[in-house]
DNA sequence: GATGAATGAGTATTCATTCAT
DNA sequence: GATGAATGAATACTCATTCAT
């Protein structure tokens, strides 16, 4: 099941090519989990050992690496969900869901500004976002069926969780990298529906077409 | 006998003076809790109508700027932090301290970037974060006396917990800026003792050094 | 024996204009002499406790304050050079005039920088130099009369020596302010004609004319 | 094996790379003999029909810009130095050392500048000039043990005598280059000591770490 | 007349992006 | 196709000079 995207490559690169396309990937991705989006094109292509021409040769500009490079990461992060479903009881999948993606933020510091809304999150990105979606709802669901999840828990509650164990992640990642799984823990607690005492969340939680807008602004804080 | 900061302004400025200094105060605030610190002064001043010169003329630098600009509002919170050590529930006083404060930084990313992040705080921020930390510890400790507070909540969680609100109401502020109050509650429900299932948090909390630590680096991932 | 410059200023400052022009001055010959001629107006202006704008009132621009400085200051040293002149003995007269105006550039940063040829060497400190010419050219003769100074030095000579002392002066400020005098007695061993070994100097030295250009030239080094 | 700074030019640049190279350093040599090290790097740029990017890539900062120019530069003189040292007659080997020295600063405001001061001089320079004292020491201890140079002269005094003659050199070079012979042949005659008259030298040398501290003074007054 | 506020061109340096080799 | 050279706009900050109060 092709979709557009990869419909524009109906060419494959030559052998070469494609080599320096990975290496140029994988440089990336070590750099920019290691010292974030900020490190500049020269210090990717060094990294890689090509030189920055080959990097705008295979990539339009920054941004488009940044894609190419996160929306893979975000699609396997999917398939991470995925695997997350699978898991038999409803409330485990649901915090192990939680757990991996926040986990593979935390060591992600450029995938954290993207979620964060770094200025180079392009479409691209928001759609690979929202992939999250259909298994985030039924992460809730299951839980909620089973009454171990409160009731009043929605599916857009999920990426902003997220969002926040990967800012706390961030934030500590020097001194205590393994921090935000208290906040993990605490949030989880805060989940539960067997409890006496919940209470009852005061906003009313995002419709998915406003996750889709935020999801779609460039870059509000342009961390 | 006043102290060296009044002695300072003894003389107050003219009136043109004073009237380009707020236009400036304003310009920043407004571009600052828009679009964060990283905002170049020259833009400060093209925003304010006035020469950069100005804007140097006004403030040492661009820290300085941001220490007027930030000081006061700091200050104000933590009067904020006082005023919900006042309040005769322990609890009550906990999650009233957690809210007000998250609300204060919702919406302004400059001044989250501060309590945050220091690229830009000099000492007189850094003096004004360290106010927090006591009525922090009090909160805490007396909502665990009453049996209302988990126990292995400690009062570097505090700042965390503000980060992460602030960040998701950062996040959501275009279309849903009270957003954040869910989280909140979804926290705050987290933190309760009363309850038969607190799971206990895994990573050790992070000793006041290391906080310490923390806000002292100048920007995790250059935020 | 009034001149042109003189008859600039017919009217007569007010008393505290006037006594703002002297405070001015004043404070310009200290943080010049101590710091040189890069020192901001604004800082001049503080010193005097006056503002920049009364600088500016009572001086065309920078040049034209430096000018007004230090046409002064050469033309005490002019005054200094007739005292040199004074004394009886022509080879102690010559020595000590090298002395004497070596021994005030010494002692001022700013003086030397003009000497040097700072860009702020107008037309009116190049009058004031050419009045050492009459009285070096006296003091050579004279001590050529008496078979003490060498035959082949010539008036031109003499700025050529002022300046190097003073260069040397510069240099070592700091460390040693007085060790320009050891190159002066090295200079003026050199000037004596008592000696059976005498080298004959290799160039040609400079004509009035040559030297009137060198000294109108616009900073060649713009020190 | 060969050094590190050898290691580093394995690759020699493209064509049009090393022509901009040269371009730059013709620049940069012809802007800073004759107006100074303060030259801004954009004027350097335009001089040498390039953006200041193409500067800044060839040269990490101003100071690495100005090594690679005066380094070989200084290197040279210290290989005249050493020529100088070769000559049988030790008073000789002096002043033509003096000449040799004094020559090549004369007309080059920039190598005057790092010779002297250090605002942009960095290790290298600092390395390099240092290669001087050897044979300056050499050079008076020879002449005076013949007897032909002053008792009282100290290896310090040399830099003065440079300096002082290539600043006489600078303040002449358009009209009469080469009149800087003149104060040279009076200085030499001033270290004779073959006389009946030699003044003793009233103030103390430099020690070498005075001359030391001198040289690594960035600017006396910010020449 | 005095003040000090406002201005903006200038300085060193960085980095995304384009283009000649 | 690959390379890395060239570009120039942008950033924080300074200071001579002008002008409103």
């Amino acid at each position: 099941m092709t979709d557009v995207d990869e419909a524009e490559q109906v060419r494959p690169l030559r052998r070469d090519a494609e080599r320096n396309r990975q290496r140029i990937l994988a440089a990336a991705a070590e750099v920019f989990a290691q010292r974030g989006l900020q490190v500049s094109l020269d210090e990717v292509a060094r990294h890689a050992g090509v030189g920055v021409g080959t990097v705008y040769r295979r990539f339009a500009d920054k941004e488009d690496l940044i894609q190419a490079l996160f929306t893979k990461r975000i699609d396997d992060l999917a398939v991470l969900a995925e695997a997350a479903l699978a898991e038999p009881d409803p409330w485990q999948a649901l915090v192990s869901y939680l757990e991996r993606m926040a986990g593979a933020m935390a060591g992600d510091a450029g995938l954290r500004q993207l979620m964060l809304f770094s200025p180079y999150a392009g479409e691209r990105i928001a759609y690979a976002r929202q992939k999250f979606s259909p298994s985030g709802r039924a992460l809730i669901k299951r839980a909620q069926a089973t009454g171990q999840a409160r009731a009043d828990l929605e599916t857009t509650d999920i990426p902003f969780m997220i969002l926040m164990l990967s800012t706390a992640a961030d934030y500590a990642q020097d001194v205590s990298p393994g921090i935000w799984r208290r906040y993990l823990t605490l949030l989880v607690d805060g989940l539960r529906a067997s409890r006496d005492c919940a209470t009852p969340l005061p906003a009313p939680p995002l419709l998915p077409e406003e996750m889709q807008m935020i999801m779609n602004q460039r870059s509000p804080q342009q961390h």
